[in-house]
DNA sequence: TGTGTTTTTAGACCGCTGGTCTAAAATGTC
DNA sequence: GACATTTTAGACCAGCGGTCTAAAAACACA
């Protein structure tokens, strides 16, 4: 009479986080910290879990005790990263607004802050590049990502209301196309930050948000 | 007195794309339609190189002999893609535009043709998501992107000359935002394709371009 | 404290990856 | 026919992400 297994074998559904939540927090952030240098670095394919793992000085069999997989070890990054940017953005100002003018300002200063906040901290401006590297990491990337475009969905919305934004495209694909811009404005920052003077890269800040706003202004 | 070793060792820059244009071509195309159907696939770390040396029937000597690594390999598969597609894409009648509107209508019916080309062809939309995938994509594609922002670039200068696009901001910025918001529109188009009616399709279509034209155009 | 159960850990092991290397085969040259 | 060069085959390599087993640690209840 064979004793059948009662191995628990990982929740089904709950992407494993559960037990990484549950771990000891100095471990926990050890082993994220680790991840999040690694994805940095070299992109989520690039990473090594082996050299991961080494750099956190855990054993494979605890690593994959408390994660699924490598793509799940990356969401609880990339989970970790958006939720310290959430919070500098804070849009609660943009979406009281109650003029077209004071709805862009709280949006400008918003960002002027996540544009800070990026600059600082070079390595979570490159974990950010990591998050279109293809169909590996779109999948691990659903539920955290789904949350951002939460928050920008509602702002988009808002903006609407106000007549801010134009009301006749499909929501998610403004939300899309502003995103992508404001990506594509803060990586050529990132490139030639270098290059440019206190003053200059303020001016083009505030006129690159204002080319995605004429983008996005309802023609009125 | 050894015999130095006289073996050519792959002439160092020059990508081994020199022996790959060499190769009679129908076994190039064989190797390159292999190697794109795997990448679009499966994206470019996702995508076997063993298993395309398999569906091409080349032994793995062969294969590097005429190519440097994977990324060689992509960088040529690339590179035959986009000649297509600016062939299909022809800006010579925006270039010579005399009026400003005459300049946003050659834009509108070359993006018009370039979706047409993707829409009928699923592979090599998938491919060109793939080139975003991350560091290791990032440097396969330096050369061949080079030439569509130099075409880009242009197109963006002439349209300064003519006082359609601002002239307020640097010119490799512009490109940078005008191509990433066109590829979040594009990317948009694909995933909700099937839940449009043609004439949606075109609309917003046209009112992407629109949008995107907002972003660039100076503010006169 | 002793015993049985469950949770956690270590690391050998697996199939596969991209890439190297050598020795033979093919081709060219005189 | 002889020699040099170019091309081919595929065994082989280190490293990859991930699995698995067996022991250790922690817990529960007496």
């Amino acid at each position: 009479m064979a004793a059948e297994d009662k191995r628990k074998p990982m929740a089904e559904g709950d992407t494993a986080l559960a037990r990484l939540e549950a771990l000891a927090p100095d471990r926990r952030t050890r082993l994220l910290d680790a991840a999040e240098a690694a994805f940095a670095e070299a992109g989520f394919a690039g990473a090594s879990m082996n050299a991961i793992l080494t750099a956190a000085a855990m054993s494979k069999g605890q690593a994959y005790y408390y994660v699924h997989d490598k793509g799940d070890l990356y969401s609880a990054v990339i989970e970790r990263a958006l939720g310290e940017l959430v919070g500098r953005m804070d849009f609660t100002a943009p979406l009281q607004a109650a003029t077209i003018g004071a709805f862009w300002n709280g949006i400008y200063a918003a960002f002027e802050r996540l544009s800070g906040a990026l600059v600082a901290d070079p390595v979570m401006a490159a974990l950010g590049r990591t998050m279109y590297e293809g169909p590996q990491t779109e999948k691990a990337l659903e539920a955290p990502l789904a949350r951002i475009r939460g928050a920008l969905e509602l702002l988009v919305e808002k903006g609407q209301g106000l007549g801010a934004i134009r009301a006749d495209m499909p929501r998610a694909l403004i939300v899309d196309m502003v995103l992508s811009a404001a990506r594509a404005l803060d990586r050529w920052f990132a490139e030639n930050w270098d290059d440019l003077s206190p003053e200059e890269a303020a001016r083009l800040n505030l006129e690159g948000l204002r080319m995605i706003r004429a983008m996005v202004a309802s023609a009125g």
